[in-house]
DNA sequence: GACCACATGTAAGGAGTTACATGATTAA
DNA sequence: TTAATCATGTAACTCCTTACATGTGGTC
């Protein structure tokens, strides 16, 4: 039940957001450590009002409302952030199939990895350009553990790829007179 | 829709075993990679049964069902690894709190880091101690693959515990004067 | 006036969790 | 005979996804 604490967060960082302007941040940003739909977020934004978690700060064009965090709302989150141990959530599919990986022919195997081991270096190819576009130092209040959830996302990556490269390297040996890469 | 691939996978892999086998797998070794309940299990052996992707191969005393896997589940299985990719499940609830540290008390968001160091550095102990005990070499078709999953969780925890040394220094550089580890 | 961005919601269904419910076999 | 292990299932509920549905405000 971590949406709730994701929007409880972001609206005390963003006092006055509309669920629109939250769903573009879950689009942009937070998206890569908490993916959230749009139907999801409004649906939750009710449940915390009548919650008395937050409040409907304001009122604009086009039916907008503006939400603010309450003072139960900023002991919530609080309570969730010093109070509660996250539990790691074990369900990686990349990680899946790699169990299974002598269920299926030796080339297909290879070439999972392979194809792996490709889709994580280009990934960080585009992370190490992005980085050199991204205007860093001129924080907004809400870009300064951005860097860092980046940083997390390159180093993340990396071992990734590191381990799959080990893997492969395992899984041939253990199966000597399999060609090598294509 | 993965549970359904996990136990295709383990049904081709431990032909014949029953519902209450392959839950002891998922609570093992599967668990660490692709969590599932006992009633979610059952449910989704009746609904591979009814699609032809297994078959109820044998019955036991107690009311055993055991499984094998069908030429048609095989395929899914196959065509599930080689032809569609794995899409990564982007929720990770250790990172969604660094993503609102400032929104608690300096000595919170500092506790909160220190907890996930000292609790990455304990299971990676556990880790070392497990992994020395366990008998590698004899595999019994299972675990050449469990090892392989083995080092990744290792590289994981060792790649999240320096992150977070890393992301801890970022903070107190960004807010001198807060008073260090206690 | 047309189009794009803004803005909010509902419905239906599948996936996942927790709790309940029941009973058979085996070994001490 | 008693307890542990083996063994399967259902019910209720929440979470999540996909698709549908509707309308307003600003700007070219």
């Amino acid at each position: 039940m971590s949406l709730r604490h994701a929007l409880l967060g972001l609206i005390a960082e963003m006092d006055g957001a509309s669920g629109y302007d939250l769903m573009k941040v879950f689009e942009i940003s937070l998206g890569t450590v908490w993916q959230a739909t749009q139907s999801q977020l409004y649906g939750e934004l009710g449940k915390l009002t009548e919650g008395g978690l937050i409040e409907v700060s304001a009122e604009g064009p086009r039916g907008r409302k503006e939400y603010s965090i309450t003072p139960a709302g900023r002991a919530e989150l609080r309570h969730w952030m010093v109070e509660t141990d996250p539990k790691p959530h074990r369900r990686d599919e990349v990680l899946l199939r790699v169990f299974f990986l002598d269920q299926v022919a030796p080339e297909d195997a290879l070439g999972y990895m392979d194809r792996m081991i490709d889709a994580l270096s280009g990934r960080l190819d585009d992370l190490a350009r992005l980085e050199e576009i991204v205007p860093w130092e001129e924080e907004g209040g809400l870009t300064g553990n951005g860097r860092l959830t980046m940083e997390y996302g390159k180093r993340f990556m990396a071992m990734r790829r590191d381990w799959f490269v080990w893997a492969r390297k395992q899984y041939e040996e253990r199966r000597p007179g399999t060609a090598s890469e294509a």
